[in-house]
DNA sequence: CGTACAGTTGAAGAACATCAACCTACGTGG
DNA sequence: CCACGTAGGTTGATGTTCTTCAACTGTACG
């Protein structure tokens, strides 16, 4: 949004309707035939896949500020992955198709559209090779240090949801979490509720 | 490329290059400074990660008619990951700033990037669900189910590549495919080199 | 004070990686 | 024509990593 023209904001503006979920609502699921592409305006949102025995595997943990479902704009008929509100949320939801009208006639919303997948592409691909190279406690270490902005010495980090999501988010069982932070101790990572305190910014850096 | 009108297309056509590479050829490593994007026009190419100790992890494997980097026509100033030529391949490469500008006049080549970038973050979102939900075994079965087209029966396979790139494809260890083939038998799928025959495609998707 | 939920810990097992040996198929040079 | 080397693939043995199930702990909230 921040990337666009007035007007170009102003029309897609109009075609937003504000929507709030509970904890646990379930947004849309997977195969439903698709209407709307969404955007986070505050909470959390999960995207998930199921097997055939029902287990979950979380693809993606979208927060303020994040779409989702933005790739049917090019392709979709129906969603290919669920999506849960994670907490009491708040969202934007956009009619795929006035929106893929919009984005033929102003260039500057074709423009963040590309910007938008581009971003996610990237960071769905680096998801990949973190499952791929990295151990649990290896990925906790990152999420860490991506989430520290100064990152010297000595920070401390309030998780911005629950232990249980962040496993989800890391391709991680709860208890595969917990056990990657207490691991972590002996580099200096302190876990009290969703507070966590890093003694050596560093030290994190070589896990 | 098809989805681009005349004019479109012969701009594009004057700002590839095609080139050669031979098997194991980097085209460029990651942290590089971008100048190109791909396309793949014959042959397979490697997309890869190196972590820390140099263990290597697929993130993709593009096939003639697959492009790659493209999502730094948004945003790039460098590569982010490896691409290796799996064997002997042509590829056409496109100035990244060129691209770029002739996406801002031209609402086609736009759309087609749309296109593009959607169609690959849909397939790793995919590949991230299949990681975090699927054993090695149904991986490759979903591999085989993928790529029979009219699906009944009884069906047989040719590999388009060596089985360890396979296995990489697919997240796998070398080894790890090799077992996942062998128990795969007991389902009616046999291998003889990069031949595959699969006895009731309907019992495979059991697995 | 009791209930519910999030998180932790322990024990067991599944799944995969790694290392090493071996087994082809193929090409090369004597 | 045969010995040899190489590369891709398989198989076995072993260890690591993570999941799963279960019991337990802490904490917030009525």
């Amino acid at each position: 949004m921040s990337a666009l023209g007035p007007g170009s904001l102003a029309r897609m503006m109009e075609l937003a309707t504000v929507l709030n979920f509970e904890t646990k609502d379930i947004l849309f699921r997977e195969g439903e035939q698709a209407e709307y592409f969404y955007c986070v305006l505050s909470g959390y949102v999960r995207l998930y896949r199921l097997n055939r025995d029902g287990r979950e595997a979380d693809i993606r943990i979208c927060g303020s500020g994040d779409t989702f479902a933005e790739s049917l704009l090019a392709m979709g008929e129906s969603y290919h992955y669920n999506a849960q509100a994670a907490e009491n949320v708040t969202i934007a939801r956009f009619d795929l198709q006035k929106v893929r009208l919009l984005a033929e006639q102003e260039r500057d919303i074709a423009r963040a559209i590309i910007q938008c997948l581009s971003s996610y592409l990237r960071s769905t691909m680096d998801c990949i090779a973190n499952d791929r190279l990295q151990t649990a406690p290896q990925r906790v270490a990152q999420y860490l240090l991506d989430n520290c902005q100064d990152c010297m010495g000595t920070v401390s980090i309030r998780l911005p949801f629950q232990k249980s999501l962040l496993a989800g988010k890391l391709g991680l069982a709860p208890e595969a979490l917990s056990r990657a932070f207490s691991s972590l101790r002996r580099a200096g990572v302190t876990v009290r509720g969703r507070m966590i305190q890093i003694n050596d910014v560093n030290a994190l850096k070589q896990i």
